[in-house]
DNA sequence: CCATTAAGTAACCATCAAGTTACTTGGAAT
DNA sequence: ATTCCAAGTAACTTGATGGTTACTTAATGG
């Protein structure tokens, strides 16, 4: 059977290019659906029909589902990479800093969650720039060390996962924090509590000589 | 067309019936492919496979695969409750031992991930033995702080997450903690290492007046 | 010892979803 | 002006996958 010629604008509209815009489309879709549902989880139907664009331009411009999906990821470490070097070194700020961060960018802790349990044979996505950050950020917890502001007795790695999880771990288990706080993560007064709790607590990380003032409103 | 006559074994073999071992080995299989592939990448053809059963007998039992991926979670959530109540109130043993029990049961943490990424308009699964499990947790924290064991400046919401954020972290996001620690989660040093890091560390939920000795042998 | 039922089997099917084919067309470069 | 290619479209293919049909047979209670 011959292939019958089609127009490619049945409906009068004009077809208006826009090459820029549309993988800007396809990859701000892509984000909010990976994050939704994963890799697999995704459909590739689903982020053209919310891109507003033919499915098969996602294939013209990223190869395919697994391409997108390391290019919507590496767009978003790059995103990401500006605020982790903004960042005061004294703990009773950057560990409200951070959970306040996380907490604002649930996609950003999604998909960084999917990644996780994405089964692990293949290697970091875009892992050279993410080592160099998480290099950078030792140095400057060494450093904060040095100066007095952080307490070395401890190792510099075990403080930055500390942290971290400190952190990330209320909006990556949503439902075990719902559970142990009665409130949804979402819920700004648990998200303004908790920050307080963390400043607070943030003294577990200074030097036991050198703590700071625990009250508000410090300087 | 009239539907074939097959034998029920082609082969020779003995058709043993074991309603109980089949229910058993269907759930074990199932608990490994969701812990590795999560519920929208798990196959059920993958799961009848490893557990050597005909795929047939799942939907016998469990009716479809949402209904065997909740029996899975419920059944290992009644699993951990045991080791959930036998637990020390001292916070410089009681956070290595959940971390060691993170390490040591990966799928655990691993079906709590997927869990927390299902997008949930769904209500929790097994939300009332949960939150029974949760109320005796901070019951055991209240305590703990009128002893004079835990830090009773902070609310026993926060430190509960607090440690629960501490232990579980390293495992849910092992390719941050390789990105930070240098070496796999698996590495029997890294849990080592981490678990004397959250033994000193646990210092911090401790009352200022009331810290404990922080040498290796105490006691 | 026989009827009934629960456990078991293999083949089948409908649907869904990733990726392709086979085209058309706007617009930049020659 | 005309060619040519990237951008765009709709329909199609193919394989995987959740679930079903249509059976057989071991075991158990009457």
């Amino acid at each position: 059977m011959e292939y019958m010629a089609r127009p490619a604008k049945p409906n009068g509209a004009v077809a208006e290019r826009n090459p820029k815009r549309t993988r800007e489309r396809i990859l701000s879709a892509a984000l909010q659906e990976f994050a939704a549902n994963g890799f697999a989880g995704a459909r590739v139907d689903a982020i053209a029909r919310r891109a507003a664009i033919n499915k098969r331009m996602l294939y013209h411009y990223f190869g395919d589902k697994e391409h997108l999906f390391r290019e919507v990821l590496r767009r978003k470490i790059a995103e990401r990479q500006a605020s982790a070097e903004s960042l005061s070194g004294d703990p009773a700020e950057s560990l409200p800093f951070w959970f306040k961060l996380s907490c604002k960018d649930a996609d950003w802790v999604r998909l960084l969650e999917w990644e996780a349990l994405q089964e692990a044979d293949n290697q970091l996505i875009d892992g050279n720039s993410r080592r160099a950050l998480a290099t950078r950020a030792l140095g400057r917890i060494r450093q904060q060390q040095a100066l007095g502001y952080l307490a070395g007795e401890f190792e510099p790695r075990h403080l930055l996962l500390a942290m971290r999880s400190l952190t990330m771990f209320p909006m990556a288990f949503p439902q075990l924090t719902r559970l142990i706080m009665g409130r949804p993560v979402s819920d700004p007064h648990f998200q303004k509590q908790h920050a307080e709790f963390l400043r607070k607590f943030a003294a577990a990380f200074q030097p036991a000589g050198n703590r700071r003032n625990k009250t508000n409103f410090e300087n």
